[in-house]
DNA sequence: GTCTATAATTAGATAGAC
DNA sequence: GTCTATCTAATTATAGAC
C-alpha cells in the first residue's frame, strides 16, 4: 500500500550496480519494519524511539524519514507487515476459513485452535492493537477500518449462524467476539508477565495446545449436543 | 505505602492555617494520583507526560515532584491506588471473596460476575497492567509480586479445588487463568476500539449483564452435573 | 505548598557530504 | 542510498521567588 520511494526516476536502464543498491535498499527497508514491529509491540508508539528501531535494524536514524515518511508511516508499515504475517499463518494452521461454506461446530474449533496458534506465534500483532485500542486516535480508527471490521464481520456471522441453530451457547456475538481475542491473546501478549509468574517455561509448545483445546471447550462445549438441534 | 512528604517538621501545634494548607495539598495529591491513572492507561508509562498529567489535575507539572519523588513515583501510587479501587469494586460486587472456605461452583460463578462488574468499571487498572506487561521492566517486576501473585494463587487454588473434584472441565489452572483474565477485560480495556467496531453504547450495562452470564456459562458450563460427581 | 523560570536530556525530522 | 551533523520542539527534573 505505501508506494517504495521512486528508485528509477528517468528510463535509465537497471545496471548490475543499481539493482545492487535497489537489494539493499529493500533489505533495510525490510529490517526498519520488522524492528518497528518489535518495538511498537514493547513500547507503544509513542514510547517506542525511532531511534532505538533504527539501532536495532543496524542502520541509522535517519533512515526511517528516508524510506518512510515519517514515523507514523513506518508505524503503518509495520501494522500491514504484521496482519499479512497473521494470515500467512492462520493460512498455514488451518484447511479452510471461516468464511468459505456454511460454518459447522467442527469448522469453527479448527479456527480456534489455528487462532490460538497463530497468535501464540505472533504476540507483536496483539501487542501492538491493545496498545492502540486504550486510546482513541487516528492510528486506532485507521486500524479498526483496514484490518479490525472484516474479521470481527467474519466471526460474528459464523458464531451467530450457530447460535441460531442451537449448535453454540446463546451468548451474544460482541460478547463472544472479545470473550475470544481476549482469552486466545492474553498469555502471549503479556508473556513477560507470564514469566515472571509462571517461571521461564511456562508459555511452551504444550502450553499452547492446552490452551487450544481448553477454549474450544469453554467457547463449543465438551462434546455437540447428539440429535436434537433443529435448523432454523 | 509512600510516606507522604513531612509536612511538620518540628513540634508546631496544626493551627487553621496549617491544617487548610493540608487539605490543599492532599487534595493536589490524590488528583495527581487520578490524573496519573487516567493518562497512564491511555498513553502507557512511556507514552504519558507529566504536563498532561499536571494539566488534567489542575495544578502545574512540578507539583509531582514535589508530592512525589519522580515520574516512576507516581506510577506507583497511581497503580496502588487502582488496585484499592478494584478491592473495593470486588467486595460491593460479592460477599464472600475466593478464599474464605471450600469453593463451591456457585461461589466461582458469583466471583466471575463480580469480577466482570468490577473490571467494566474500572478499565484503568488493566489497561495499567498490560501496557506494562508487554516488555519486561523493574515496573513490571514491581506489579508481578506487589499485585499479580496473590490474586493468581488464589484463582488458581480455587480452579484446582473444583477440577479435582470434577466440578469443572478438565484445564490447567494457568491455561483458565489467561483465559479468564483475557476474556473478562478485553471489551473495557479496548472500549475505544469497541466504540468505533460496534457504536458508541455497544459496552452499556446489558452488555456487562451479558459478558457475565456469558463468561460463567464458559467457564463453567451450562449447569452443574447433578449427581455423578464424586469428591477426590 | 504552589508558582514561574529554566536546566539537562532526548525526541523526530532535515541538510548536505559522499 | 547511506552516512554525519544538527535543528527545533518536547521531555523530566530542579532552583528559587512568594
Amino acid at each position: 500500500m505505501a508506494d517504495p520511494p521512486a528508485s528509477s526516476p528517468s528510463s535509465s536502464p537497471p545496471t548490475s550496480a543499481t539493482r545492487r543498491r535497489q537489494a539493499r535498499a529493500d533489505a533495510t527497508r525490510l529490517a526498519l519494519i520488522e524492528a518497528a514491529v518489535h518495538e511498537f509491540a514493547a513500547h507503544g508508539f509513542e514510547g517506542a524511539s525511532t531511534r532505538a528501531i533504527a539501532t536495532r535494524a543496524g542502520t541509522h536514524q535517519p533512515q526511517i524519514n528516508y524510506h518512510f515518511e515519517s514515523k507514523d508511516e513506518l508505524w503503518r508499515a509495520a501494522v500491514d507487515h504484521v496482519f499479512a504475517k497473521l494470515d500467512a499463518a492462520l493460512a498455514a494452521h488451518q484447511i479452510e476459513g471461516l468464511g468459505a461454506d456454511e460454518i459447522t461446530r467442527d469448522r469453527l474449533a479448527d479456527a480456534i485452535r489455528a487462532i490460538v496458534r497463530a497468535v501464540a506465534q505472533l504476540p507483536e500483532l496483539n501487542r501492538i492493537m491493545i496498545q492502540e485500542a486504550t486510546a482513541d486516535s487516528d492510528r486506532l480508527a485507521w486500524i479498526v477500518e483496514r484490518h479490525t471490521r472484516g474479521r470481527y464481520d467474519l466471526l460474528a456471522e459464523a458464531w451467530g449462524s450457530l447460535r441460531r441453530r442451537r449448535l453454540v451457547a446463546d451468548i451474544d456475538e460482541t460478547v463472544v467476539y472479545y470473550a475470544l481475542i481476549g482469552a486466545s491473546t492474553l498469555a502471549y501478549v503479556n508473556a513477560p508477565e507470564a514469566r515472571r509468574l509462571l517461571g521461564d517455561h511456562a508459555i511452551d509448545d504444550a502450553f499452547v495446545e492446552a490452551h487450544a483445546d481448553g477454549l474450544v471447550t469453554m467457547f463449543l462445549g465438551p462434546e455437540p449436543a447428539a440429535g436434537g438441534a433443529s435448523a432454523d
